[in-house]
DNA sequence: GTTAGTGGTTCATTATTTGATCCGTGTTAA
DNA sequence: TTAACACGGATCAAATAATGAACCACTAAC
């Protein structure tokens, strides 16, 4: 049921590792007959979504993406504000930050800013879906989250992503306890081993996280000296990010991270 | 036919002016049925590309389109640096820039970058399609895009949007003929009163051009004095710009920009 | 020259989309 | 208070559009 959803299901097969798709590929990666795949990218690369690349014959993402993206933005002027901010911050500690968003039941990246200081960085996934069990993103959105999340826990398994990764449903709310003291949280290498994540939560006007804010640390340059200037830039953009979404702080929150 | 499309064609009613629709706006705007209407903002709804606003019960873009976005960036990397360089360039001459690229037959803005110098500024529609015979940046794309653009110039009616617009297609081609030779163009309140446009090409790979860059002044500010600053600016960004896409500047382009 | 991969087309069958009409609700004006 | 109206949304028979097996043409590898 859902003919133009199920051609926009087309999109999701693109990601960071597989920007161009040919439509064979498509075909087997949707399960779809070639026909009906062709006829979804059709629509697509007629509506601006896709387009095909002349030589190769491959599809990849289209310019109406940029229009709708720049819509967005004027519907919800948040996003814009933050890419600036973020871009700040990272000129302050150097390393690579991500914005990710709760969209109706899952934690979808929505804005990445790669540091350019140093070579060796941590690339995320813009098309990525964080996993709430393994990431710092996601802890943090257990613990300041809407409540549902948190319930949610028990009832399905968790995936095990490295031997990091926290699985036990009892495990993770003794974790989620201690982050709702200390107001951030931190995942080594839990979700891919090599990378630290420091997160905060950006709360919505509810006082309840409608997002978070983190920072991606390649396992080399994490240490104990770097990490307060990370946990004071890593506040300050909670603070700020949650304002520019128009959302307001917990009476209880922290107001400094402390390791 | 193709009801994907159809649903995606929603997309196209919102603008700067009307960021956020109600169902029966859409079913008025769209000549489709109320029924048809809601189906296809379901899908578009699930896929995350627009978002209901529980209050209002309307509708705006919603959070997918950002990762699209991002994916783009992936896809074809010009676009985040041009950004990075109109931002820049916006410093420097105080005012507002948009990038506009050619998408099958009509000029679409990709990125508009607002100067935050003047609280008097042009503020541009991201979603617009620009008028190949009104705008700057039209003309410029006449002047140094693919041939088929003066081709079809005579065989369809231009829109006549104020008294300076330009809709004969014989004194079209012979401001064409001037831009050719000067690089640049100019629209002194043709599309809209009150708004002065500079714009210069930015080419492909094959010394045609694929989009272009424009500065749009207030007429209060568009004077004499401005002038060769905001032609020695646009110079530099069509260079660059040309770069950063990957495109080659033809051997025939003027080195710098005169009046 | 054969094989296996690719992108793309055809067309009868099938299932989905469509829109007139209806419903309940909130808002406005009499 | 009542009446009219516009709104978002639901229903279901009729009409239209999507589907997939088979097929074609082409390219690259062996």
């Amino acid at each position: 049921m859902g003919t133009a959803l199920n051609a926009l299901k087309m999109l999701n097969y693109f990601s960071n590792a597989r920007p161009e798709i040919g439509l064979s590929q498509f075909a087997r990666l949707s399960g779809l007959n070639k026909a009906t795949a062709l006829r979804h990218l059709r629509a697509l690369e007629e509506y601006g979504l896709i387009e095909q690349n002349p030589m190769t014959r491959s599809y990849a993402v289209g310019p109406a993406a940029l229009r709708l993206a720049a819509l967005r933005q004027i519907a919800r002027p948040g996003i814009e504000s933050a890419r600036q901010r973020m871009q700040v911050a990272m000129q302050d500690v150097g390393e690579s930050l991500h914005l990710s968003l709760l969209e109706k039941d899952s934690l979808q990246t929505a804005l990445v800013v790669e540091t350019n200081r140093h070579s060796v960085r941590v690339s995320l996934d813009p098309s990525e879906v964080l996993p709430i069990n393994a990431t710092a993103s996601g802890l943090c959105m257990l613990s300041f989250g809407p409540s549902f999340l948190l319930e949610r826990l028990g009832q399905e398994e968790q995936t095990r992503y490295t031997d990091a990764t926290l699985t036990d449903p009892a495990e993770i709310k003794e974790r989620v306890a201690t982050i709702n003291q200390t107001g951030w949280a931190n995942s080594n290498g839990s979700y891919e081993n090599g990378v630290y994540g420091y997160a905060a939560p950006i709360f919505g006007i509810d006082q309840v996280a409608l997002g978070t804010i983190a920072i991606a640390v390649p396992e080399g340059r994490a240490s104990d000296e770097s990490l307060p200037e990370i946990l004071t830039t890593l506040h300050a953009l909670s603070t700020d990010l949650t304002a520019s979404f128009g959302g307001q702080l917990p009476d209880t929150f922290p107001t400094e991270f402390h390791p």
